[in-house]
DNA sequence: ATCCCGTGATAAAAACACCTTATCACTGAT
DNA sequence: ATCAGTGATAAGGTGTTTTTATCACGGGAT
């Protein structure tokens, strides 16, 4: 029932009314004289109104009616809120703006992310950025509940997991922390059974272990410390050693020292988890490439 | 560089979305299903990003990407203020509403207005009306001006108003104006030349004398009363007679009377009067033929 | 498991809208 | 009187949109 105005047309009518001749107007609509002649014909048909004074008369100026003179600031928004949408859907698309959720586990984050985010947001000035860090079940729990829009973490148990994706980007080895004057300090490589002589602390990380051949060693543990800046205290104090992953050792450190685990080789793979039947926004897809990119080498 | 968001297109989304199916969508668009299938997908397209998801692997609802998700209120919005606009239009073409302005010589302003513009507005309850009367001269200057966009008056000397066009409705006769309790009061038609032993008041309808053979008239009299209702008191008063158009006579006066001037027959024809070369807004145009329908008989 | 029935995607052809070329009518200026 | 400008108009082509017909896939019922 009610007219369908295309914003082409309402372009045209515009064009006509303020360069005031169709000639004009065709030019800026890269269009010829005619076919503005005919959109404006139609569209003044679509409304039952016609919107140029008589034009085969004068050969002066395209001149509106009252009519058209009351349509014309109409038609105007409407091509400017047409306009306006068409380029932030744009933007979005390109995520220069946007909001951009997303969850890491902490080594990623203090080892990782810094520089890749810092470059990623340098040509997105407008993009809201939230960010989460957290160990990795909380991370898997943001990603599943849609607190973010992707995580950074590993996937132990994918089978608990159907219903998310897991990108693995980069291999994480276990290795022992110790303090710099500790005897093992001097190694550059350990077997698991070297460590049944020292007191192990075991924390977070630690599971990493399970099913391997070094999973003993857990049992033999005495002393548990989920929180890192306790246990870097504690290493520090002279308490014991402890596993870690490479980029959860903090890397500033010159009191602590890592020597890589080489029996058994223990990897955590690291990457990006998302839900596998819901596509990401713009700006997150963007970054997820980004971070697949910079880790290529 | 910006794309075209089609209405129509945008329209398919907001039902795909709402209606949570390409389907249902395609019903409510009059449509068949691969119509919106490809008009979403030219969307998608066109912005440089899904709507929604993953639509092939699952037989549920169509569901939003968190892209859609954002795009849909904006989408809705963008086709309101469309809508809107068209109806405004629409209405403002079927003269529903908007602004009219007109003025008219007095006489039609009291007798044949009311009835025409009650009834005319009767149906356009969101119409405005501005409406000026005064003499013919000074509608004509109104019109020329552009403060009204016609007037009903009726045209002198044509050839002073080559930029305006006149469309003659009434036959408005001139006739002689006396107290009911003077002598000619018994008298159906006069001649002019009976006048000629009565005391003739002029006003401003009498140069519609000029050019016939009641000429000579002009010349007898001795007072010239511009205003009606002085010259209706005068005429009371006993202190002559004068010539009016019919429609100029009060026609509910007690007092006085109207007698029909046979020789010569004067008759000023009252009619539309406005600028040839500009349109009218539709609202002017619809009273107009309205005008002129309901003098038919 | 297998058969439906629902979802939406896809290909080819028809329908339509839109645009271009070519030309005309008209007016005002040269 | 001719010319250069205006925009309107007709016919034909082009491209987009829509339809028809069909496919692939998944869930639920048997």
């Amino acid at each position: 029932m009610l007219p369908e105005l295309k914003i082409a047309q309402l372009r045209h009518f515009v064009w006509v009314a303020e360069l005031k001749g169709f000639h004009a107007a065709a030019e800026k609509a890269h269009r010829t004289q005619p076919a503005i002649s005919l959109s404006i014909k139609d569209l003044e048909n679509k409304l039952g109104e016609t919107l140029f004074e008589k034009r085969n008369a004068k050969s002066s100026n395209a001149e509106l009616t009252p009519f058209g003179r009351h349509f014309l600031p109409q038609a105007k928004e409407l091509i400017a809120h047409h306009d306006r949408i068409a380029e932030d859907m744009t933007l979005m698309a390109e995520h220069k703006t946007g909001h951009l959720r997303l969850a890491s586990v902490p080594s990623i984050a203090s080892r990782m992310l810094p520089s890749i985010l810092s470059r990623f947001v340098a040509n997105a000035p407008d993009l809201h950025i939230s960010f989460y860090d957290d160990n990795a079940s909380a991370v898997l729990k943001m990603v599943e509940n849609q607190q973010v829009d992707f995580g950074i973490a590993s996937l132990w148990k994918a089978e608990e997991h159907g219903d998310k994706s897991f990108t693995p980007i980069w291999e994480d080895h276990v290795g022992v922390v110790c303090p710099c004057d500790h005897p093992l300090a001097g190694e550059t490589s350990l077997h698991w059974e070297t460590l049944r002589d020292h007191r192990l602390i075991s924390n977070g990380t630690s599971r990493l272990l399970e099913g391997t051949e070094a999973e003993p060693l857990l049992l033999d543990s005495q002393f548990y410390i989920s929180n890192m800046i306790s246990l870097v205290a504690m290493l520090e104090a002279g308490l014991g050693v402890t596993t870690l992953p490479r980029f959860a050792f903090p890397e500033e450190s010159n009191t602590l020292t890592f020597i890589p685990l080489t029996t058994p080789e223990v990897v955590r793979r690291i990457g990006i988890v998302r839900l596998s039947n819901k596509s990401l926004p713009p700006a997150a897809d963007a970054l997820v490439q980004f971070i697949l990119e910079q880790s290529k080498e």
